[in-house]
DNA sequence: GCCGGAACAT
DNA sequence: ATGTTCCGGC
């Protein structure tokens, strides 16, 4: 669901609860096996494979067994492990590789942003050595949202008051190597890292609203691989579209044995939590815990935090390189203060990398490196600007029907372990999650049974492709990113702009294409945006999400009001629009989604767009620009 | 092996 | 919400 206040879009719930993310002691599973991953001394039992995201477990009843552990679940075994991991395929956190067993891929558009923006996954290692995938670990870099890495285990470290009030966590850059992962229950600690609490400070802006926007801006297509360049180098190589120039990315490990190089957000007292992390915004108790988990790498620099400053220059780092967030454009739209950091399509730019800024990254990142790889150079320029952000994660898994059963009773369980056989997997062809057959009603909230809308297709697509499972992640971005979409009667038009899309087909070679598939309906706007861009640049975040604010300047009122109104608007469309469609378009989606790339893309750009007379969207789209620019201007940033 | 529904547990 | 446990099916 998503948060009742936001207007805008924002992740699941889950997303934010604490639970969620990695480092809560309350591990999930998804977390566990993350952090499974990062650890060499696992890579014997599971390890990244193949693609971004890929991992495979190869020892699944040492899996299970090391899960059964840390949940005191003696029980445990792949059979049930594996059931719970299937849960996440609605969840769109997972998903299978098809064809291969005990190989599963993570999600990460999603997950990553709300989670782990920075992870990198991937046999990052590998790159290195190419292609071997295997003892790379997936650098996360961490953090994001409520970045938490958990120490293994959670328990312990700090108390839960501790750990509220430490909110700058991030700081320290704890990199302690990180040991244990697997805790038992019986001691409840497992020794992992316990990370103090570097703390301090107060935070700074605090939005007020506590409304956590956070809206980020990259684009959306470059999803996982640039993501996981940006820090890590590549996981494949082989893939690795480095241009030509580009130096080879790299990642930088800064431990050798800790595959998460630091964690980015250093901060002390930065308002990570509060100010990005939804996560700590929407609990009271917020709990700025973060620990850091000993991998974490910092990023920027040494202090790194969620204020403005410190995110913009994170932001940037990202930006340039990658866009990695993938998000979709309009939420540009949206928050007008923030800058688009500039998508160009490679071609164009090619070549100007003009100016690389500086990164003030921490060293360790160097994610221009890593885009390289992937981008071209263009991000001229620089400095996106955001402020509010809010993510939505996916849909909401569609629930299940609860149908009449007999009730069983206790039965033994088998174990299953070992004894992998060697089937070739194919799986009944169902189409992968949800696809076929969901039927959709909520078991638990033993509502009605509701529509069963069955897409057939969700996801899937991608899986052998592998290279991205963009599809999905598009798709779901175009939901969640994207603004209701429009369905086609419903007159609602977010804004337009855009939008274009997010999703569709992207992958890498599309890249390039990732700019500019919005483009259509955009044209106009990002080149505006660019040019804003190239103003001044610093967005003032503090006045929260909105920008309307104090008048200021004379000339611009006309903007701002404009502005203002524009931004009402959408804002109230998106409210409405958002939950209603949340339901109904869902279906829609998903049917659409993955099948169809390519058709997808136009289909997609038609709800979206076509909504608006192309013309006046553009113009509009000028104007906020304009506007933006100019309140940028008038408050002084 | 993998999938996903159900009931149940937290 | 996130599993855990069982289970029938493919």
């Amino acid at each position: 669901m998503k948060t009742p206040g936001d207007t805008g879009f924002a992740f699941p719930d889950w997303a934010y609860k604490p639970e969620s993310s990695p480092g809560s002691r309350q591990i999930q599973l998804w977390h566990f096996i993350l952090e499974l991953l990062r650890k060499e001394e696992y890579h014997d039992v599971i390890a990244w494979q193949g693609d971004y995201g890929e991992f495979v477990i190869k020892d699944p009843d040492e899996v299970a067994r090391l899960w059964g552990a840390r949940k005191c679940k003696p029980q445990m075994n792949y059979d049930k492990l594996s059931r719970a991991l299937r849960y996440y395929y609605n969840k769109r956190i997972l998903h299978k590789t098809k064809g291969k067993r005990f190989t599963y891929k993570f999600n990460f558009n999603k997950l990553v942003l709300v989670n782990y923006p920075f992870i990198d996954m991937g046999p990052a290692g590998s790159a290195h050595r190419n292609g071997v995938p295997q003892s790379a670990p997936p650098v996360p870099t961490g953090v994001g949202t409520h970045f938490r890495f958990p120490p293994s285990t959670p328990s312990e470290g700090l108390s839960p008051s501790e750990e509220l009030r430490s909110p700058g966590v991030f700081g320290a850059v704890a990199r302690r190597v990180a040991r244990g992962s697997v805790s038992d229950c019986s001691d409840g600690t497992s020794n992992s890292e316990l990370e103090e609490a570097v703390g301090g400070g107060g935070g700074v802006e605090e939005r007020g609203g506590g409304e956590r926007v956070f809206r980020s801006l990259l684009h959306p297509r470059l999803s996982h691989d640039s993501l996981f360049r940006v820090y890590g180098a590549p996981p494949n190589p082989g893939l690795a579209r480095s241009g030509p120039h580009g130096p080879p990315p790299h990642r930088v490990h800064p431990e050798p044995l800790s595959p998460f190089p630091v964690s980015p957000l250093p901060g002390p007292g930065g308002l990570l939590g509060p100010t990005l992390s939804p996560a700590l915004s929407m609990t009271p108790t917020s709990h700025l815990p973060y620990t850091p988990s000993p991998s974490l790498s910092p990023m920027l620099g040494s202090h790194f935090s969620f204020n403005p400053e410190d995110m913009k220059r994170y932001l940037q780092a990202h930006t340039q390189n990658v866009y990695n967030y993938h998000l979709s454009p309009r939420a540009f739209l949206h928050y007008p203060n923030i800058v688009i950091p500039q998508p160009q399509r490679p071609s164009d730019t090619k070549g100007t990398l003009g100016a690389p800024h500086t990164h003030h990254g921490p060293s360790s990142l160097q994610p221009g490196h890593s885009l390289h790889s992937h981008l071209p150079h263009h991000q001229a320029s620089e400095e996106p600007h955001l402020s509010p952000f809010k993510f939505k994660l996916q849909p909401p898994p569609l629930g299940r029907k609860q149908r009449e059963g007999p009730a069983q009773s206790t039965g033994s369980s088998t174990s299953s372990t070992s004894g992998p056989s060697s089937s070739l997997a194919g799986e009944h062809g169902s189409a992968s999650n949800q696809g076929s057959k969901f039927s959709g009603s909520f078991a638990h909230s033993g509502g009605p049974p509701e529509i069963k809308v069955e897409p057939e297709s969700d996801i899937e697509s991608e899986e052998e492709v592998e290279v991205t499972d963009i599809s999905e992640d598009e798709e779901d971005e175009g939901d969640v990113f994207a603004p209701p979409h429009h369905l086609n009667g419903s007159a609602v038009h977010p804004p337009p702009l855009q939008a274009a899309d997010d999703g569709i087909v992207a992958d890498e070679e599309l890249e390039e294409d990732v700019f500019k598939t919005p483009a259509v309906p955009t044209n106009t706007g990002l080149p505006s945006l660019l040019g804003l861009k190239t103003e001044p640049r610093e967005v003032c975040l503090g006045q929260g999400p909105r920008p309307l604010a104090s008048p200021g300047g004379t000339n611009c009122i006309p903007l701002k009001l404009r502005f203002k109104r524009r931004w009402s608007e959408d804002q109230r469309m998106e409210a409405g629009a958002e939950e209603a469609e949340d339901k109904k378009v869902r279906a829609a989606e998903e049917r659409d989604d993955e099948e169809m790339e390519e058709e997808s893309e136009a289909k997609r750009a038609e709800r979206v767009l076509v909504l608006p007379p192309a013309p006046a969207q553009r113009r509009v789209s000028s104007e906020l620009q304009r506007a933006t620019a100019q309140l940028s201007l008038e408050n002084g940033c």
